[in-house]
DNA sequence: ACCCAGGCGGGCG
DNA sequence: CGCCCGCATGGG
């Protein structure tokens, strides 16, 4: 078993816990360190041994024709962020601390643009156990076919764009996507015909954000999630229900804030870290309020 | 039975 | 703009 890379400030059950792509389409068992996923065009098995404040990743299987090393490895993870200095930026209240404390090593993830947004197309009006089912199910039918060397069939990816747009509502809802059925159908047309996500890669937040709010299906805070962990714009602030009651909570004495105004806070407050606050404040938040 | 879930689109004032 | 409503579905 290849050892690809060693991780400090890294916790493995809560980066893949809380609710990022990887929650939704891999396979993991926290206590094993086990974590298998498709990736590109290979099934990938890592294995994670240590524990939240320092460890190693593993290569324990990859059965396919993409390579996946430790510059994937450390990429995925975001292992080259410098925690500690994050974690001095961001700690700008007891509430943050208390969050950084009790959850320390949780790391933002980097995710392939579609993948991001498909997933997150699914997370609307939703929740996680459902997200994976559906997730899955989509693979599992839909998905792309992931060969071996010799052409052996080892598993399937994520189904691609274009086979999406082209299926049927009823086919949709039948892997149990309900009312974003037709959003799915939509926005694979749009992100097909439309506009490339590829080519948004390097371009700034506003503009990223922007080109996909122009997709059926994604709005303010779905297009701030693919910009967060699909395009890695940290400075991106997603304002989901859990968000929004613990920022009014914490920092309002409860009264109702508008998106705009909670925005607005957050890039006063966190400004180019923004991101990493949210994840924490997101998971710590659902957690304890 | 009832409530809720990492929201969005559409219609209204 | 801000506010309100309906939306499919499965788990608690």
């Amino acid at each position: 078993m290849q050892r690809l890379v060693s991780t400090r400030n890294f916790a493995f059950g809560y980066t893949l816990e809380s609710a990022q792509p990887l929650t939704f389409y891999s396979d993991y068992a926290i206590g094993g360190g086990l974590l298998t996923f498709p990736y590109q065009k290979s099934i990938v098995s890592l294995r994670y041994r240590g524990d939240n404040k320092s460890g190693s990743f593993y290569l324990e299987r990859s059965t396919g024709k993409s390579v996946f090393g430790r510059e994937e490895a450390s990429y995925l993870f975001r292992l080259g962020d410098d925690m500690e200095r994050i974690y001095e930026s961001i700690s700008t209240d007891a509430f943050m601390i208390a969050a950084i404390e009790k959850y320390r090593g949780l790391r933002l993830t980097r995710n392939d643009p579609w993948v991001t947004t498909l997933t997150f197309i699914i997370s609307q009006f939703n929740n996680i156990k459902r997200i994976r089912r559906i997730v899955k199910l989509l693979i599992e039918r839909y998905g792309t076919d992931i060969n071996d060397s010799s052409g052996m069939p080892v598993g399937k990816g994520f189904p691609d764009m274009e086979t999406l747009s082209r299926l049927s509502v009823k086919e949709l809802m039948e892997c149990g996507t309900g009312f974003r059925a037709g959003y799915i159908k939509e926005a694979s047309r749009y992100f097909t015909e439309n506009v490339d996500l590829y080519k948004l890669e390097g371009k700034s937040y506003s503009m990223i954000k922007d080109a996909l709010i122009g997709a059926r299906g994604i709005g303010d805070k779905v297009a701030d999630i693919i910009a967060l962990m699909g395009y890695g714009k940290l400075e991106a602030f997603p304002i989901d229900t859990w968000i929004k009651r613990t920022v009014e909570k914490v920092y309002f004495n409860g009264h109702g804030k508008t998106v705009k105004e909670i925005h607005r806070f957050a890039d006063e407050r966190w400004g180019e870290l923004a991101g990493y606050a949210q994840q924490y404040l997101y998971w710590h938040g659902m957690h304890s309020l």
